[in-house]
DNA sequence: TTGCAGGGGTCAA
DNA sequence: TTGACCCCTGCA
């Protein structure tokens, strides 16, 4: 069947999706976007996304999604992996910097994924001073000690939480979950995202300006934070989260020198437009895995 | 085995 | 602008 212009194969608990280019399991979820996916002997990776678990493989450039039915893919997994995204016209606007040019054809199969907002937003504020096999522990001892428990066939997995669930927990009840002095912040954000009604639509129709500034009113959450939940909850694509690894690369291939995050923030706006993000999350990619700018 | 620095930031002074 | 912050890891 036909579903959003991809050819979709039901098989038993799986789905096949044909069609799909620009999908490299390792880069979309090894590239510190996201914490919930695990790597599988066979190279398939396996998730928590919104209550559901699935594991998404590609070869030959079919998405197999297990655990999944075309229904799924219509209402929850098109939009998650962005396969509506034309990454073709994306990577060749960025592509005419020669520097992307070579971060691009290294990480050609990165995606940006469109992740639940609070998820997102509770993650990124668990990375500051962080790292990311940390934040993942962190993120499954919060979903294990609130979440909903689900189940697929013999395996047990849990949700992550949401805010009302989080908002009836104390910093102190949460830090069983050592997330040390971040547990304060995401117990005030929950609290803060319950008083504040909280409206993603409306944040997103908001210059990016604001829509950060927006952001930057929960506890914990600072500039690079605030990018990160823009970018990676597909809310805005002309930010560029900077922390200490993309400012040495950019300072490394770009600058030549030292740069203050000031002037990285300006050369990306200029350099990259409304392509920023894309263009941070093929260079963070390129530069880590060839160890660029350490 | 022990001690220490540092990690994909943020906050408060 | 600077130090403290929780906790874990790597390394001497």
């Amino acid at each position: 069947m036909k579903i959003r212009g991809y050819e979709v194969i039901e098989k038993e608990d799986r789905i096949l999706v044909k069609g799909v280019c620009d999908f490299d399991p390792v880069q979309i979820f090894e590239c510190g976007q996201c914490f919930r996916w695990t790597k599988q002997k066979d190279g398939s990776y396996t998730g928590i996304v919104r209550g559901s678990l699935a594991n998404v493989g590609f070869h030959d450039g079919i998405l197999e999604i297990c655990h999944a039915n075309p229904m799924e893919f219509e209402n929850l997994w098109f939009d998650y992996l962005d396969l509506g995204r034309d990454c073709g016209s994306i990577k060749k606007f960025l592509g005419k910097d020669p520097v992307m040019a070579e971060a691009i054809r290294f990480g050609s199969g990165m995606r940006i994924l469109r992740q639940d907002f609070w998820e997102v937003l509770v993650s990124f504020i668990l990375s500051s001073n962080n790292n990311v096999p940390r934040i993942k522990q962190i993120v499954e001892s919060i979903s294990r000690m609130y979440g909903a428990e689900g189940w697929v066939g013999e395996q047990q997995f849990f949700s992550f939480p949401e805010p009302w669930v989080l908002t009836a927990a104390s910093a102190e009840e949460l830090n069983l979950c050592r997330g040390g002095y971040r547990c304060r912040y995401i117990s005030e954000t929950a609290k803060r995202m319950n008083e504040i009604c909280f409206d993603q639509e409306r944040t997103a129709s908001l210059t990016t300006a604001v829509a950060r500034a927006e952001i930057m009113k929960f506890p914990g959450v600072g500039p690079k934070v605030a990018d990160c939940v823009l970018l990676y909850s597909g809310m805005k694509q002309d930010v560029f989260p900077t922390d200490v690894w993309v400012k040495r690369v950019m300072e490394t291939l770009y600058f030549k020198r030292s740069a203050s995050m000031k002037e990285i923030q300006q050369f990306a706006k200029d350099r990259f437009g409304l392509l920023a993000g894309f263009a941070q999350q093929y260079l963070f990619y390129y530069a880590r895995e060839n160890s660029i700018g350490t």
